[in-house]
DNA sequence: TAAAAATACTCCATAGGTATTTTAT
DNA sequence: ATAAAATACCTATGGAGTATTTTTA
C-alpha cells in the first residue's frame, strides 16, 4: 500500500467539507483532483471511504475511521515547517558551546540566559572546558563552538573576537586596600592571590602582567570558576583578579572591586567550523556575546 | 518555505548514515539523488546541514536540532499506512451498530466482544433502537449499519438475513411447567407474560402467534431488553419466551427454559448502505453474527 | 435544468537515473 | 589513485489543469 502526503492531505479536506467542489476550492486546486486523488486512495486501500449515492458524497465508517487515525497521528509536515523556520531563524534548535572556565558561568551563562529566555524553544547547553579540550570536543562533534582566548589559526575555523575581558581586583570589604581606586600589581602581590588552575588562560594572562611588572606572587588557593572566586574572596579569604564581567552575573555584596593601575588585557573569542558558524542559532549567541 | 515528505526522509537517512553513498543504499536510490535533496533543503531553509570539510559529510548544530524535531513530530505516513491497513482488513477502525432490543445485548453484543478482544484496535459501539429509529439513525450517519427484523427493501440498502432466532419459554425453576418438556401456547396464556416493549418486532412477532393459535394473553410486566427480561424470570415474577442466544449470554442459573409447541418465526436481518457494506470491518462483524 | 461528481486528455514540474567532474585522502 | 560528493544532463511518472460527460435532485 502506497499513501502519499497529498493523498492523506486531499483525503482529510475532502472529508471534512463533504463535496470534492468545497475541497477544491478550500485547496486552491481543480474539482477533478479532488475525485481523483479520493479515487486512487480508495483504490488503494481497497475500501470505499466515500458514498457517492446520487450526488451525495458522504464518508463511509471506514473513512470516519480513517480521519480518526489521520487527526491523531499526522500532523504532517506543519510541525516540522515550524521546528525549521525556528532553526532557521536561530529562535529554536539545540547549540552545544564550550567555554573556559574564565567566561563559562558568567558571559556565556548570562548570554545562553538571555537568548533562553527570550525564545522558548531554543536549547543551549555550556560545558566548562578548557582551551584545547574545547577545541578537541569541537572536532569530534561534542560541541557546536567554543569560547576561548587564543585564535588556533586553523582555515577550517572561524574565529571571532568578542569584547576583551575587563579585569578586575575584588578583595573583601575589610581588606586595608578595600577604599582605594585603584591599585598597582606590586601592591596587590603583598597578599598572596586566589587564581583559576594553571591550565586556564586567563590564569597564564594574570601571571604574564605580573612577570612584566617583575613582582612575584603566592597562590593562596586555586578556584575552578570565576564565580567560585568571588564566593572565596567574599568569605574573606582572600584577593583574586576576575573578569568585570562576573561582578554583574553574581549578587555577591560582600566585595570591594578595584581598578588595576597595569594593562591586563585579555581576549575572548569564539571559535566555530566555518560551516556552522552560518548557523541562525549560532550567530544570536555570537551577537549576544558581543553586547556586553 | 516548502518541505516535503521525501527531503525529510532523505535527510533523515542522510543524518544517521553521515554518508550521501550509504544514505543512497538505504532508502535505494542513486547517490546524486541524496546530495541533490539535501541541498534542497539547505537551500530552502537557508542553513547548512551538512559540513562538506574534505570528504567528510558531517550533520551541523542545525542538522541535528532538525534531527530531533523530526524524530519527535514526525511518524511520517508510517503510522497512517498501518492504520490504514487495519481499517482495510476489518481488523481496526470504529463501526456504529444500531441493534434491536431483541438481539442487541445478545447475538450483537456478543460478536462485538469476540471481535473486540480478537482485535486491539477495533471498536464497534452498540446502540440500542428499535427498528425505525436505527434505520433513521443509518440514514443520518449516526450509526453504520443496523440490526432488525425485516427487509425495508430500499434498493440502496444492503439486507443481509442472519440465523433465524429460536424462541424459548423461560419459566422460573418453581413454575409447575418447569419439568416439562415442551409447552404449548394454550398453557402458557394460562398465567400472564413478561414481554418486550409494543414497539418490538419479537413482542409483535409472538402476539401474531398467540393470534394465529387463537389464545388471548395478558401481559404482566414489559421490560426493554432481553436480559431484564431474563432477569425478572429469575426473580419469579413469571414466564417469558426470548431468544434462545439470551441463555447463552446470561450467567443467570434460576431459570428453566422449554421448547414451543407452536413455530414462531422471527428473522433477524442486518442493514446497511450499499456502499458501507463492503467494509471489511463490517464483513467480519457479518461473518460473526453468521455463526451462532 | 442545474449542480455535483466522474472521465478524458493534456501538460509540465520534479524525482530520479546515468555519466562525469571535482576534491581530498 | 581512489573514494566520496557534487554537477550536468536526461527521462518518466504523476499531479494538476481544462474540457466534457454523466447523473440526480
Amino acid at each position: 500500500m502506497r499513501i502519499t502526503a497529498r493523498q492523506i492531505e486531499i483525503f482529510q479536506m475532502a472529508f471534512r467539507q463533504k463535496s470534492t467542489r468545497k475541497a477544491a476550492d478550500a485547496l486552491y486546486i481543480s474539482q477533478p483532483a479532488i475525485s481523483r486523488v479520493v479515487a486512487e486512495l480508495e483504490a488503494e486501500m481497497g475500501v470505499p471511504l466515500f458514498d457517492r449515492a446520487g450526488r451525495k458524497f458522504e464518508p463511509t465508517a471506514a473513512a470516519r475511521s480513517l480521519y480518526t487515525a489521520v487527526q491523531q497521528h499526522y500532523q504532517g509536515l506543519g510541525r516540522i515547517k515550524d521546528t525549521a523556520e525556528q532553526i532557521a531563524s536561530g529562535t529554536g534548535g539545540h547549540l552545544r558551546v564550550a567555554a573556559v572556565p574564565a567566561v563559562a558561568d558568567t558571559r556565556v551563562a548570562t548570554a545562553a540566559g538571555i537568548l533562553m529566555a527570550q525564545y522558548e524553544s531554543l536549547r543551549i547547553d555550556v560545558d566548562v572546558l578548557n582551551e584545547q579540550a574545547g577545541l578537541a570536543a569541537m572536532r569530534e562533534g561534542r560541541v557546536d563552538c567554543a569560547v576561548v582566548s587564543s585564535d588556533p589559526g586553523d582555515p577550517n575555523l572561524v574565529c571571532t573576537r568578542l569584547a576583551d575581558i575587563q579585569p578586575t581586583v575584588i578583595v573583601p570589604p575589610n581588606d586595608p586596600i578595600a577604599s582605594a581606586q585603584k591599585i598597582s600589581p606590586t601592591d596587590l602581590a603583598a597578599c598572596p592571590q586566589i587564581m583559576l588552575p594553571v591550565d586556564s588562560p586567563f590564569r597564564r594572562a594574570v601571571e604574564h602582567m605580573f612577570d612584566r611588572e617583575g613582582v612575584s606572587f603566592h597562590v593562596r588557593a586555586e578556584a575552578k570558576t570565576q564565580t567560585a572566586l568571588v564566593s572565596m574572596v567574599a568569605q574573606g579569604a582572600g584577593r583574586a583578579i576576575v573578569d568585570e564581567g562576573v561582578l554583574s552575573a553574581s549578587k555577591e555584596t560582600k566585595i570591594a572591586s578595584l581598578a588595576l593601575t597595569s594593562e591586563l588585557i585579555w581576549p575572548i573569542r569564539i571559535i566555530a567550523s566555518s560551516v556552522s558558524h552560518n548557523i541562525p542559532g549560532l550567530q544570536r549567541l555570537v551577537a549576544e556575546l558581543q553586547k556586553t
